[in-house]
RNA sequence: GCCAACGUGGCUCAGUUGGUAGAGCAACGCACUCGUAAUGCGUAGGUCAGCGGUUCGAGUCCGCUCGUUGGCUCCA
């Protein structure tokens, strides 16, 4: 018989040959290197059999999908280990992950790490007996029987539609149900370590048992793996809590409450700064500032919708407004976004088509009584400014305004370097509006990014329940992917505030509503930029740009007067007169990543010169004093 | 909210099988007046997260609460 290989051709292989001879009749090597193979695009192991007319794909080490069937292997060869170790454990799921597998597992008995170690002997004794993974079709009656034990994998057969061939895989001990594909034999699977322990939902829904997860990761080279964990340390590092405290950004007090972070001087201005280089972009692009209240009267939460279906995630109190002895209790909510002040000024006055498109703009601080597990830094606080915005316009103005937005997005995203993706999401089950609402919103925001040369993936069913969004996800510089930016159409608020403008016909209309944020939250992107520059922000955004350092007493009054020109120019900076040897000046200052360090000393103050130090090259040596301040005042905003 | 681990001076960490807290950095004082990543000496600083229990005795063992961390779920 005839199958087809990926380059094209045609290769004849007899009947009933699997992919491990369809290896071997393209070369000896191959055969033996070969790690599965996919059949139509869909994996295989080496023991699965070849239909006539497929088109087979042979994987080796060497192929992009190895490392990730290495991983599920190794996740399999765990729960053998795992299995051995605590008689009775139940197994759940163990799929590879980016970077690396997991496997969940309902355990007699609470796993810590102070477990790992054994398990990790077991799995090298396991991958050191070199047995092979072996692929078998059963029966839902077998599977039924074999799993019989094991009632999450009896529950999961269950929920296989009916016309699906089961195949299981058999690894010593161990039977797994699994649609591979797997390493032909265990001794392929290199350098491994556990990870983590976590706890993690039964099929992902909070309504179900939580399992105990264990994460661990695998390369094929032991170099690997220790560049991997290197770039893990590299990361820990990098962590905008620890650089947060030690470069005097903000705090936490757990006083005041969790997940609501303080500014110290430093993170203030460094926020400032941000939202002043942004709001000059946004006047020049159009934009209009507004201010709007943190709280409103709960009339505005229920028109808005808010206090019945997000009520649990909002900040409410009640005062009395009348007196002690005729209450007038009245409710207020904190607000958790800005949309609805924003709906209120549009309000506040008639439109016509010619006002449109309209854009308001807020850097609006919101609370939001986020689950007490989801807090994180400055990534995930319960209070945090949003650099929000919403534009009003009409149904034809939607894809232009989409499309600027992108490029605005592209601007700032690119000014830090970032790269980034796009993701439309579409309807979800539970929404509100029209088919052809929706349809005409999600073809606008995927022409907007067409037009705007961006690729984009569809997110299906994942849009909020009253629009389509954009979300866009940066790159960091360890490629860590952070959602940031969003652009998303609102059928909802338009509606329950009564929205409307004048045509061109004199007639009422109601007008199209965009939300969108670039930063998505200041907060959260100061501490992204922490990780992204490790603490060393670019001189414009620095919180500090330059410290003056005297060398001894003497010099003190000529580095004050040089600081005060640096000040002059729009300069940040600190002038380290306390009384300590200038390498221990320097040490500091090179810690708190400052970008230029100025000695000044006998020689700088008779020649009136610097002397210039860059945080990351080094001694610059001597500097014209002009030219310093040339610099600085370039670097202002 | 759920699972697990953790919680010792401002920070980073020691603290043996339960016997009544220790270091470095930072702070403060004094000396040094210095040439590109950390000068010396001294002083002060802790109800060992909080509460309760076991014990003659708890930082060490147990329970609860709070907080932190890693995940899961969530982020309208």
């Amino acid at each position: 018989m005839d199958i087809k290989l990926p380059d094209g051709s045609v290769k004849e292989v007899a009947e009933g040959a699997t992919v491990h001879d369809v290896a071997a009749s393209i070369g000896a090597g191959l055969a033996k290197a070969a790690l599965g193979g996919k059949i139509d695009g869909a994996f295989a192991d080496l023991t699965d059999i070849v239909p006539a007319g497929a088109e087979v794909e042979i994987i080796t080490e060497k192929s992009p999908d190895a490392l990730g069937i290495m991983r599920h292997s190794a996740a399999h060869v765990m729960a053998e280990a795992v299995q051995e170790l605590f008689p009775g454990a139940q197994i759940g799921f163990g799929p590879q992950t980016e970077d690396g597998f997991f496997y969940d597992f309902s355990l007699p008995r609470p796993l810590s790490t102070e477990d790992f170690p054994a398990i990790e002997a077991k799995m090298a004794e396991i991958i050191a007996r070199d047995e092979p993974f072996v692929c078998e079709a059963v029966t839902r009656a077998e599977a039924k029987d074999l799993f019989k034990d094991q009632r999450l994998k009896s529950e999961h057969i269950d929920d296989i539609p009916e016309d699906e061939q089961l195949t299981i895989r058999r690894h010593g001990s161990f039977v797994d149900l699994c649609s591979g594909p797997h390493m032909p034999s265990a001794g392929k699977i290199g350098a491994f370590k556990l990870m983590k322990t976590a706890g993690a939902y039964w099929k992902g829904s909070s309504d179900n048992e939580m399992l105990t997860r264990i994460y661990g990761t695998a390369f094929f080279k032991k170099k690997d793996l220790e560049g991997y964990l290197t770039r893990l340390e590299e990361a820990e590092k990098r962590d905008h809590r620890k650089l947060g405290r030690e470069l005097g950004i903000y705090m936490m007090d757990p006083m005041a409450g969790v997940g609501l972070p303080m500014y110290l001087p430093k993170g203030a201005r460094v926020i400032r700064t941000l939202q002043e280089w942004l709001r000059r972009d946004l006047y020049e692009r159009g934009y209009e500032e507004v201010i709007t209240p943190h709280i409103y009267n709960a009339d505005v939460w229920k028109t808005s919708g808010h206090y019945g279906f997000y009520k649990d995630n909002m900040y409410f109190f009640e005062i009395n407004e009348g007196t002690e002895e005729d209450p007038r209790p009245s409710e207020y909510g904190v607000k958790p976004m800005n949309c609805p002040g924003h709906v209120m000024l549009y309000k506040n006055e008639l439109h016509s088509y010619r006002d449109l498109p309209l854009r308001y703009f807020e850097f609006g601080t919101v609370y939001r009584h986020e689950m007490s597990g989801v807090v994180h830094g400055l990534l995930r606080a319960r209070g945090f400014t949003q650099d929000d915005a919403h534009v009003f316009c009409t149904k034809e103005q939607v894809i232009d305004e989409v499309e600027a937005i992108l490029d605005l997005v592209d601007h700032i995203m690119t000014t830090f370097g970032f790269e980034y993706e796009a993701e439309i999401s579409t309807r979800p089950d539970k929404s509100i509006g029209t088919d052809e609402m929706w349809e005409y919103a999600t073809d606008a925001l995927k022409e907007a990014c067409e037009k705007h040369h961006l690729a984009y993936d569809i997110n299906e069913g994942d849009g909020a329940f009253y629009g389509p969004k954009i979300d866009i996800k940066v790159k960091d510089a360890l490629r860590r992917t952070w959602q940031c930016s969003t652009v998303q159409v609102d059928f909802n608020m338009p509606e329950r505030f009564n929205l409307t403008y004048r045509t061109e016909d004199n007639t009422e209309a109601r007008p199209w509503m965009l939300h969108r944020a670039i930063f998505g939250s200041i907060e959260r992107f100061l501490g992204i930029l922490i990780e992204h520059y490790a603490g060393a922000l670019p001189l414009w955004l620095a919180p500090v740009q330059a410290v003056v350092i005297p060398i001894a007493d003497r010099h003190k009054e000529a580095a004050a007067e040089f600081a005060g020109e640096l000040r002059g120019v729009g300069g940040r900076v600190e002038v380290y007169d306390q009384n300590e040897p200038m390498k221990v000046k320097i040490a500091k200052a090179q810690a708190q990543k400052i970008p230029y360090m100025v000695v000044m000393g006998d020689k700088e103050v008779e020649e009136r010169s610097i002397s210039v130090r860059d945080r990351a090259e080094g001694d610059l040596g001597s500097w014209e004093r002009q030219r310093f301040i040339d610099l600085i005042r370039d670097a202002a905003l």
